[in-house]
DNA sequence: GAATGTTTGTACTGGTTCGTACATTACGTC
DNA sequence: GACGTAATGTACGAACCAGTACAAACATTC
């Protein structure tokens, strides 16, 4: 029986596999990184009791060990994953630029695009619905996210801003309130999928059908926002 | 060390505290309603995996030996739970009477109830949101959920039918579509309360403040399905 | 090239938790 | 009032799982 726990003769390609050319062979960043993915899948599927540390360090180049090393314990490598994800998928929003647009289109472009991010990013979603389930405990525990969401709500104050000041939206609207429709419209439509699914089949879910629904979505929003007079700038 | 297991001394008052007149010494049904109710709170506060039955049968009048005879294992006792609470809550909704309305205002009604509803049952909601986390892996096994929620749509349909007949509603709305954007602004009022309020604050959740989304909410889905006309039947 | 702190691997442990073996009591019924 | 079956209580087992003890290898600085 072979008690020696020295160097295994395996060979040895220490951490050089990473493809950006960065040849150090102990890297803790990328150690780091490599964990927090491979929590943040199993976090997303199983949810925070259902995940299985064990799990996700099989998913890792590394060890268990590195886990509780770098985040402490299960609690800690959450909330770094939740953290993450936040932070991704808000970042993913900047790229939207709705500057030039006049309000009504900007709005609708907003509603469009919110509509689809969310679509595009089903493991967020999944992570806020888990934190949701426990009450937000832990994204209450955390500054970090807070700051980003902020930007989303200032975007739509600013576009409502514009719109009433051009006369197209009605005054008094809430940009908080808005922002809570909208979202609704978009996080609904991908976190009860599945519910739905079982129990109205598929057909809400095609390409063709979400088109519709994502359009019915700005419709609902431009409705709710805009400035109704009735023959007044009508063309006639 | 007494290891006599026999009958122990402890006053009997077998089943009789059940309030509801029937002397019963033995009540499986009772034991039955018992273990469900337990077991409906603590899944709903903790989810599957993070519910311990140990803890379910602490909440109950009796052990955990029964939970095991009439439910057979934890999955077991979760989809009966979750059956349950589809049940309570969609009969719940069969109060609703809109017969004699003309269709926008039963149709107002109708999502105005849906929004009150969802935010009067809390543990459904999450017992939902839970089941979606599964990706409805259990609701898909069990064939009651599928009937009520059927009944909730037909609703719809017919008062889609009778509002395009008479002219006031636009023709060739989808009821499903309708329903998923009314449980969408319902359910999500509901779900993602505790994120947002940790990011946003607990200003949208006042009275005020959900009566105000509430109407929004009916504004938003009469936009959708109202025959726009512009100045045919304007008082005028 | 030695000293010192950082990063990593292996094996293990202590508590938790689902589920069950075994025994016993109530109930219906003939 | 005996018998078969349904219902229930107690104690326990086996697996699982978060977290750690111990020790080694690397990196950095002088």
């Amino acid at each position: 029986m072979d008690t020696t726990t020295g160097p295994k003769e395996k060979e040895v390609e220490p951490a050089e596999g990473g493809a950006d050319g960065a040849p150090a062979r102990r890297d803790p960043e990328g150690v780091r990184r490599d964990i927090l993915a491979a929590a943040g899948e199993v976090f997303a599927e199983r949810g925070l009791s259902g995940a299985r540390i064990d799990e996700i360090a099989a998913r890792t180049r590394t060890s268990k060990r590195m886990i509780y090393y770098y985040f402490g314990d299960k609690e800690g490598l959450y909330r770094a994953c939740l953290e993450a994800a936040y932070d991704e998928v808000r970042r993913g929003e900047e790229a939207l630029d709705l500057g030039g647009l006049p309000p009504a289109e900007a709005l609708a472009r907003l509603v469009a695009f919110t509509f689809d991010h969310h679509r595009r990013h089903p493991a967020f979603i999944r992570m806020v619905m888990i934190e949701n389930i426990h009450r937000a405990a832990h994204l209450r525990a955390s500054r970090v996210a807070a700051e980003r969401n902020r930007a989303a709500v200032a975007r739509l104050t600013e576009i409502l801003r514009r719109g009433e000041a051009e006369g197209v939206f009605r005054p008094g609207v809430d940009p908080l309130e808005l922002h809570w429709h909208i979202s609704a419209l978009s996080f609904f439509n991908v976190s009860n999928r599945p519910t739905f699914s079982a129990l109205f089949g598929d057909e809400l879910f095609s390409e063709e059908a979400q088109a519709r629904l994502r359009a019915h979505a700005v419709e609902m929003i431009l409705a709710l926002v805009r400035q109704e007079e009735p023959g007044d700038d009508d063309q006639a």
